[in-house]
DNA sequence: TGACTTTTGTTCATATATCGCACATGATAG
DNA sequence: CTATCATGTGCGATATATGAACAAAAGTCA
């Protein structure tokens, strides 16, 4: 690609809406331009053009998003199909199993939910599509990674934080390669309370009729409900035949 | 607001990035340049810049979004306390109702979904946060247009193409603005069948500590479960609980 | 098939708009 | 009331948008 093919002034359009994701509500010109690093006369532009188009409000002081700036993202999971076909059978799925089923892709170091179906919400976090967690202590971005070539999910392992978020989140990266191996040989990967105390999960890849993963499923439960160690006998057929059934209709 | 505060890069990069919402998966640059009404040439740099930034995927001769695009709209809803608040209250009401609980906001002539709690999920249309339905003829939107001043609402439904989505469908502008006078009265508005038919639903604002209107909350169901005039008695009364519990919380 | 037409992608020159600095002004705090 | 921080603005250097021109690909038809 050329320089000049590159639009310096979008690309820091969209460095300001991301810079309202790691914050709270309002942001102000000063702090836009501390949050992305660019010029405070270009935040500026860039925050009033938003408001402009009715994608931020500005009371003159502070800027906050109007929810117009979810056509953007929406406009992903509508031109997408796979959110759009995984969503039912991951309603099905839930409500068989009786606890919340997401899917989800890869995106870089981080898993981004891209369909969920509730049942139970004893939940503290709130997962909506969009969402993203850290892969390596997730059950999908376990998955996901393990279906990556050895040296891609390495190389992934390297760019991120591994933080210990409970005292049985696994960080040592070779402790993690053993268990991509593990997850890609088994089929499935589970998560006892590894990403937050009280929480399991199980997920299997979404393959499509040629066999590539283009996606996540899982089943979470609350630890109080199952031991991790039953989540495969439990859950692990009824993800099967979700799975069977998606890499019919995936082409 | 100065000619020179505007980015104009920037918008037409947002506009680019819409036109992947009224189409399905991939757009070439030719079909970018139509959807959007850029030339051909701006239309590829935005394009690319996008996919420089790993918003987009390029093979060459498509360019599709990638689930990083879901981070803009992800800073709307991390940004913006409401979805966080409300979702607990949703859950709760779904659990309680036995069928699915969203809210939504007004943005110009449409409601856009924040948050949702599904129950059952016997339904055609697949509703995620940033989902978006005509104001007139939902529940909700129903809800937050009667929050509006009159003349306000008059100039909402001038700007909306009403169209008959079924033989239900209301879309005589004086029919639906005595309609909005009387949800005003009595806080509450029921649907019919006027989006889809088989679908009705029940809602009710969500207001602040000052009465100010913020959000609006239904309860969806299937024709099939229930008639639509029996639904103000039986859900109002969950509604009205979850509307006050809400109101203590939002500042 | 092969010649013709249409559509699409890319490049280029240049008129025009944007960037970021520096400075002016306004708000806030101590 | 001065110091500090935040916001607004003028301006020259620089980057971008534009539409025409060309190349390449796709589609059309005999």
């Amino acid at each position: 690609m050329r320089e000049t093919d590159f639009v310096s002034g979008f690309a820091k359009g969209l460095k300001t809406i991301e810079a309202f994701g790691e914050t709270r509500q309002k942001l102000s010109i000063a702090e836009a331009s501390k949050l992305t690093g660019l010029d405070r006369a270009t935040v500026r532009r860039s925050l009033l053009t938003l408001a402009e188009l009715g994608y931020a409000d500005y009371d003159g002081k502070f800027f906050t998003l109007t929810p117009k700036i979810l056509r953007l993202g929406h406009a992903y999971l509508a031109a997408t199909p796979l959110p759009t076909i995984i969503q039912p059978y991951l309603d099905q799925l839930a409500e068989r199993a009786g606890h919340n089923a997401s899917a989800s892709v890869l995106d870089g170091t981080e898993v981004v939910y891209i369909a969920r179906a509730s049942q139970r919400r004893v939940m503290s976090i709130n997962l909506t599509p969009g969402s993203r967690l850290p892969a390596y202590c997730a059950s999908m971005g376990r998955v996901l990674l393990s279906a990556l070539p050895e040296n891609e999910a390495r190389a992934v392992l390297a760019r991120t934080e591994l933080r210990a978020n409970t005292p049985y989140t696994k960080t040592d990266p070779e402790e993690l390669m053993a268990e991509f191996r593990r997850v890609r040989d088994e089929g499935y990967a589970v998560i006892d309370q590894e990403l937050e105390i009280g929480l399991c999960s199980i997920a299997v890849p979404v393959t499509n009729d040629r066999g590539q993963t283009v996606a996540a499923i899982n089943i979470g439960a609350p630890a109080a409900y199952v031991v991790a160690a039953d989540l495969a006998e439990r859950y692990l057929p009824l993800l099967r035949e979700t799975q069977a059934m998606l890499r019919q209709v995936l082409r």
